[in-house]
DNA sequence: TGTACATCAGTGAACGCGCGTTCACTGATGTAC
DNA sequence: TGTACATCAGTGAACGCGCGTTCACTGATGTAC
């Protein structure tokens, strides 16, 4: 830990990463503020210099991981390229790797409860994020017969839901599900058999 | 409310009913102990009669969940009947069923955070739910080519990661996600996919 | 270059609150005789 | 049928704790002249 002066020089963010730190060993509701506080060393009573209170220190915790999300989907995605194919297949599993990867902000991003009509820019964020992924299944979409195919929407809100739910289920500690396979094999298998489902890959490859 | 004396007659079930609308309504850790208690026109003490503490009421509470829980699926299942396929589908909209229809249990099973290696009769019911599941998949997974189907219990981790997303994004005021499709529609199109993708469905029904 | 002063980012003490848990107790129930 | 007594299921007060938040304050920084 760097020596400092009465002043912290940048203890915004040192808040945000104490936050992150503590939402992802302790779960959403573990996290307080004057925990953050104390593990930036600092007063409880100056995390109000730069949040207006504890939600919305979590909230720009959120904030931060719908913006690092959103990057990393985009650049899974490569806008569709080497094939669009392979694109939503990146997403599917750069999606598994975020989750692994900032376990505080996925934490906070999908289990804190956060209301996002109350952090305008959470929402808008969010919003973002989810473009791109529905960009992705869309233009994956237009391989298929237009007389038949899904609303891109439906099978990107489906390959969402699979990865949270094995992140959920399998990739934690998590109650009564843990299973015997690792959770991005469990993915892979998953979004291939659909994918199959969907006439976009051939029936066994 | 029916008057009562200085006994209550059936507390500890009561207290299991309290804490089951307060989780439902407030989330898993917004269900306090004393708050129950009130809920049940009991001393916080009291409870101490029925329950070692606010966790194993919390752990009994998920415990029934999970006995229900079993029960629907097994009773969705069938044995198998009217045919594998027919009870697999049945098993993927009865769990949809029970999230909905009995919120307080599904988030005291599955975001309550409680270890289940400190109850061992919770971790030994969710055991038993699980294993209907995979019993289920396992009768569809005969009608599968034996050289190249996945194992049951892969299948049946897919359509339960699958189902357990769909509610947790999409059935609840969850952040960031809210789709414009109801969750039963998703989940069935989704499933519906996901079988024709391992060759139980024809390409296109 | 030096000084006065406004601005800003912290401190430290205090607050009221609700939490889970404990304890000695007492009222109600049910059983033995 | 009536009474003594053990057992059980509640009460009520108290505890220590950590929480989020407020407030008057003070130390540090940077700018004007």
């Amino acid at each position: 830990m760097v020596k400092r002066g009465y002043h912290h020089g940048n203890l915004r963010q040192a808040l945000v990463e104490a936050a992150l730190s503590l939402i992802a060993e302790h779960g959403p509701q573990g996290f307080t503020l004057s925990e953050a506080a104390k593990a930036a060393e600092v007063t409880p009573a100056a995390v109000y210099r730069h949040f207006a209170g504890r939600d919305d220190l979590l909230a720009e915790v959120a904030r931060q991981g719908f913006d690092i999300f959103a990057a990393l989907m985009a650049f899974a995605d490569n806008d569709g390229r080497p094939s669009a194919l392979a694109a939503f297949e990146a997403t599917g599993r750069a999606y598994l790797a975020f989750a692994r990867r900032y376990p505080g902000h996925y934490t906070a991003m999908f289990e804190s409860g956060l209301n996002h009509g109350d952090h305008p820019d959470l929402a808008q964020v969010a919003t973002r994020a989810r473009a791109v992924l529905e960009r992705s299944a869309e233009r994956l979409s237009l391989q298929l017969d237009p007389a038949r195919r899904p609303p891109p929407s439906m099978f990107s809100a489906h390959v969402w839901a699979l990865s949270h739910g094995i992140v959920e289920l399998f990739a934690r500690g998590a109650p009564g599900a843990r299973g015997p396979f690792a959770a991005e094999d469990l993915l892979e298998a998953g979004i291939g058999i659909y994918l199959r489902g969907l006439g976009l890959l051939p029936p066994d490859r």
